[in-house]
DNA sequence: CGCATCCCCTGCCTGC
DNA sequence: TGCAGGCAGGGGATGC
């Protein structure tokens, strides 16, 4: 699922009933996702006041109360689903009465003010790890991201300097996180298109003094502000697993104009091209290589 | 170092 | 209908 714009959504989603409570409970229902869950998992959590949920590209990660931190990653197929529980129940009684899990649901935390919160995944791509306080900038999962493309330090400038001699094609340099980190497969193709931009050219001929060069990593720095954020307003996109935490689904996956629409002609005005699948990196690619330069 | 390939896991869709 | 194969939004480990 998640690219940046549905992990924001998700963290929008989370925060209102996660900041500023208690969690009354934890329960894991297996004890690993991608990672092993760290030893007392549960017990390190439990009756922790959550102070803020913050985004860096694709992590969600909690400020506990302790000064430890949540570490939060959807993977491919997580989603988190708030649910209000009756408050005339017991905190922690869950455990007899809780309702029907579905397949995949790994991990329930119940908050002192009644939600509950599940985190179903069922690829399990996704992990949570607990990080001591002061250790999250150090993180290796954190230390090496790269710039967050939403922020005002992401302009064609920054492009011009991480793309500088970069031989990868632009495909494989946006995907890289520790150069901008959030996109994904979905919004690199979209911005590429956006852009005017071929997913095969080499990086490093958007760097450099050239004009042509210039426009190039001006347009695409504004191609990815702008997916980013119309995504974000659209809630993400719901493909397959994406979902907001009250269930409801996204809707940019209406907007797409590449993204898996292999053969469909190219939505760009007065390009009478069609969209193309390619493997790049193993991964899928669309793009249309009449507009796309 | 930079880049490509493979792998982790389950579910869904396609074609035979 | 059933089954095999390919593919999926993630990132990390490996190898050249």
């Amino acid at each position: 699922m998640p690219e940046l714009p549905e992990v924001e959504t998700v963290r929008r989603g989370l925060a209102p009933v996660l900041e500023g409570q208690r969690l009354a409970s934890v329960r894991i229902n297996r004890p690993n996702l991608r990672f092993p869950f760290v030893p007392r998992f549960v017990e390190r959590l439990t009756g922790q006041r959550v102070d803020r949920l913050n985004r860096r590209a694709k992590y969600l990660i909690a400020d506990l109360g302790s000064g430890e931190h949540l570490i939060l990653h959807l993977g491919m197929s997580g989603r988190f689903v708030v649910e209000q529980i009756d408050e005339t129940r017991q905190p922690g009684a869950f455990h007899q009465a809780i309702p029907r899990l579905a397949a995949h649901d790994h991990v329930v935390f119940e908050t002192a003010a009644g939600a509950r919160i599940v985190y179903n995944d069922p690829r399990r791509f996704g992990f949570m790890v607990l990080v001591e306080a002061g250790a999250l900038c150090d993180h290796p999962l954190l230390a090496g991201l790269g710039i967050e493309p939403l922020s005002n330090d992401f302009h064609a400038g920054a492009i011009d300097r991480l793309f500088a001699g970069k031989a990868a094609p632009l495909k494989a340099a946006l995907l890289d996180q520790r150069l901008i980190a959030g996109l994904g497969n979905i919004y690199v193709c979209e911005a590429l298109h956006r852009a005017g931009l071929s997913p095969a050219r080499p990086a490093g001929t958007l760097s450099g003094a050239r004009r042509r060069a210039a426009c190039a990593r001006e347009r695409l720095a504004g191609a990815i502000r702008d997916v980013l954020t119309e995504a974000v307003a659209a809630g993400g996109s719901s493909i397959s697993d994406h979902a907001r935490t009250d269930g409801s689904l996204g809707y940019f996956q209406h907007a797409f104009r590449v993204y898996d629409r292999e053969g469909a002609p190219c939505p760009t005005p007065g390009c009478h091209g069609h969209i193309q699948r390619q493997v790049q990196s193993g991964r899928s690619t669309f793009s249309c290589i009449r507009c796309q330069k």
